[in-house]
DNA sequence: CTAAATTAAGACTAATTAGTCTGATATAGA
DNA sequence: TCTATATCAGACTAATTAGTCTTAATTTAG
């Protein structure tokens, strides 16, 4: 089992904060990419192809080209990246996998998961891209 | 995607909870679970099976036969549960996958994710399957 | 003792996710 | 214009997870 997101999240969530890391319009390639994050280098293209049809990245073919954010790095958080790859469905569903689970008719923990599932929220969106990146330019940090 | 954990492990949950609701060394046979529970018959078959090896079931065989809680429904947690059909390496795993996020070298969002993943083990802890089955039969719940 | 109900075991199929490969297309620069 | 470097598109393979089926073994009730 991958965690809670799927393998091609993680990559994308990696691959999107490396690239919030680059000087604003200085784009990277998928060789380059793949090196630095090990990642398998045509499962990252078809993550990427899809993160531009979606306006997240734009892409630049040719010699010197490459993907950077299709957007401003203060405008993307990581709940855009995970709502485009894996889909937000775990705001929603029972930990138990009870279909019927609710408010109304909640399973034995609906209310702690529902307090937990608000942080996982949070975390995706309280801060965006730029300020990672930013963080994690800091010695010591995992990029 | 199924969300934090796996299907089988859903439904490992769903089913273990539901023995607890019985009365001490009650048996409730695969039917009668998948019928309740709406879970495919053969693959709680052999959730059980496995469950069973394990410790966590006691079976058996012929008319009136079926599963009962191998242990004291208050010596079960549904971290017990989780521990044998995923494993529990979501205590320790990056939420963005990096490989070497750690306390010394961590990914943006590891604090976060940290506090999120105890509140995840606790809640998996903190009440045994016993009180759980308590609270699932009140009127209004999932069970 | 026999029949019916049940779990046990494991091979099998189906669906999903992960990952690879190949050929086409676009672009920069010599 | 030619060549090298990229992405683009989509078919393909591999691995994992989900789910099914069949046969055997065990147990109870009649």
């Amino acid at each position: 089992m991958s965690l809670i997101f799927s393998r091609q999240c993680e990559y994308a969530l990696q691959a999107v904060v490396f690239l919030a890391l680059q000087k604003e319009g200085e784009r990277v390639s998928i060789k380059d990419l793949t090196k630095k994050l090990d990642i398998p280098y045509h499962f990252l293209a078809k993550i990427f192809q899809d993160l531009s049809r979606k306006g997240l990245l734009e892409s630049l073919k040719g010699p010197g080209g490459g993907f950077s954010l299709g957007m401003a790095a203060r405008d993307i958080t990581l709940f855009h990246i995970v709502e485009a790859i894996d889909g937000v469905d775990f705001t929603q569903k029972c930990v138990m996998g009870f279909a019927e689970c609710s408010g109304k008719h909640p399973c034995a923990v609906h209310e702690k998961w529902a307090a937990l599932r608000d942080g996982i929220y949070s975390m995706l969106v309280s801060k965006d891209v730029a300020q990672l990146a930013m963080e994690m330019k800091k010695p010591g940090y995992a990029l």
